[in-house]
RNA sequence: GGCCAGGUAGCUCAGUUGGUAGAGCAGCGGACUGAAAAUCCGCGUGUCGGUGGUUCGAUUCCGCCCCUGGCCA
């Protein structure tokens, strides 16, 4: 089927862990077709975060724009759901110029809010998790996995008593909400996406992947990565307890700058926790139903990936 | 060249009074609903330097050899 017989306005992924080659491909599928780019990444979106995420720099964001970068001061805190309001306002807007989305990114729990919806729960407080978070340090994370026990005891079961961020979360949206978070799950009714979508998703091998992140790694302090961190730890308003400030590599450096240890072991550690990051999405990436999988290494990516654009493998599933 | 200390998992090391071995890190697999580049769960992957000897049995004890580090020449 053509893209212009699909029932539904068509949109492409493009996924794939960290250090893959996204960004390259979606800049050079934007040179040559219709696509306006949509990122999705949860720590692009951050100002002033831009070495150490590998964003795009100025002169490739004028020849192809991407919509959902630098929205947010690394002070503030983004989410899922933001980012599924976000990309849906920005697909409907791309089509109605007559352009088709591309959302490029490796951020897979967007991928999944946007595919799939996300239960009506309330938002992040800042005051009730600020509560909890004294609450656990004075009474112990058992005891508040004790206390999800008796008022969600399904939710308990199903969250590890040393997952803190989850048994916080679930405890979160009992306090605001007064019931327990598997019943606002089970009100869920899914929306499927009115899009038909092609999925991508781009990989080296592992062994690859694992040499393009180290190179990746160095060449971002090579370029002032340090420095980077360092302007953002002189504002004197973050700190390691903010989402931005624990992105991958921002941490190390972070830890880094303040004498925790020297630089060669920030560098290990660095790489070491972008691999491990890798391998979460990876794990994401092989759940990933109907998605083409492309060798990052293979010479004629781009043709293939035209071909497969052109080829009519644009699909809808509602969920 | 001599003396001493070592050589055990990818790395750093523990251990076996002789019954083929286990931690941390790395790695691998998995989970994932408003922090997700987060958070959490699971899994030892090994000629115990080599080679002879003693022994029912040697990674462990003994001999020789190789390698690394230190000290003395």
């Amino acid at each position: 089927m053509l893209v212009s017989e699909l029932p539904l306005p068509p949109a492409l992924f493009l996924m794939g862990p960290t250090a893959s080659g996204k960004t390259d491909l979606a800049v050079a599928l934007v040179e040559r077709m219709p696509f306006e780019i949509i990122s999705v990444d949860s720590a692009m979106i951050y100002r002033g975060m831009d070495i150490g995420t590998a964003k795009p720099d100025a002169e490739i964001l004028r020849r192809a724009p991407h919509r959902l970068i630098d929205i947010l001061d690394p002070a503030e805190s983004y989410s899922a759901a933001r980012f599924r309001a976000d990309a849906l306002a920005a697909m409907e807007e791309i089509t109605a110029s007559g352009k088709i989305p591309l959302l490029a990114g490796g951020t897979m729990l967007y991928y999944r809010a946007l595919q799939h919806g996300l239960s009506r729960l309330p938002s992040a407080d800042p005051a009730v998790r600020a509560e909890l978070e004294a609450e656990t340090a004075r009474l112990g994370l058992a005891a508040m996995h004790r206390w999800l026990a008796e008022v969600d005891p399904q939710a308990a079961a199903r969250i590890h008593p040393n997952d803190s961020q989850r048994i916080l979360r679930a405890l979160e949206v009992y306090v605001i909400s007064g019931r327990p978070m598997t019943e606002l799950y089970a009100q869920r009714q899914d929306e499927f996406l009115r899009f038909a979508v092609l999925k991508l998703v781009l990989s080296p091998s592992r062994e690859m992947l694992h040499e393009r992140i180290e190179r990746r790694f160095r060449c971002m302090l090579e370029a002032g990565f340090v420095a980077e961190v360092e302007r953002l730890r002189g504002r004197g308003d973050l700190g390691l307890d903010k989402p931005a400030m624990r992105a991958v590599g921002y941490r190390q450096v972070w830890e880094y700058l303040e004498g925790r240890y020297d630089y060669t072991e920030m560098v290990r550690r660095g790489v070491v926790a972008t691999r491990q990051f890798a391998k979460r999405q990876l794990t994401w990436l092989r759940a990933e139903r109907d998605a083409h999988w492309l060798n990052s290494g293979a010479p004629d990516l781009l043709e293939r990936v035209l071909r497969l654009v052109g080829g009519g493998e644009w699909w809808h599933r509602d969920n």
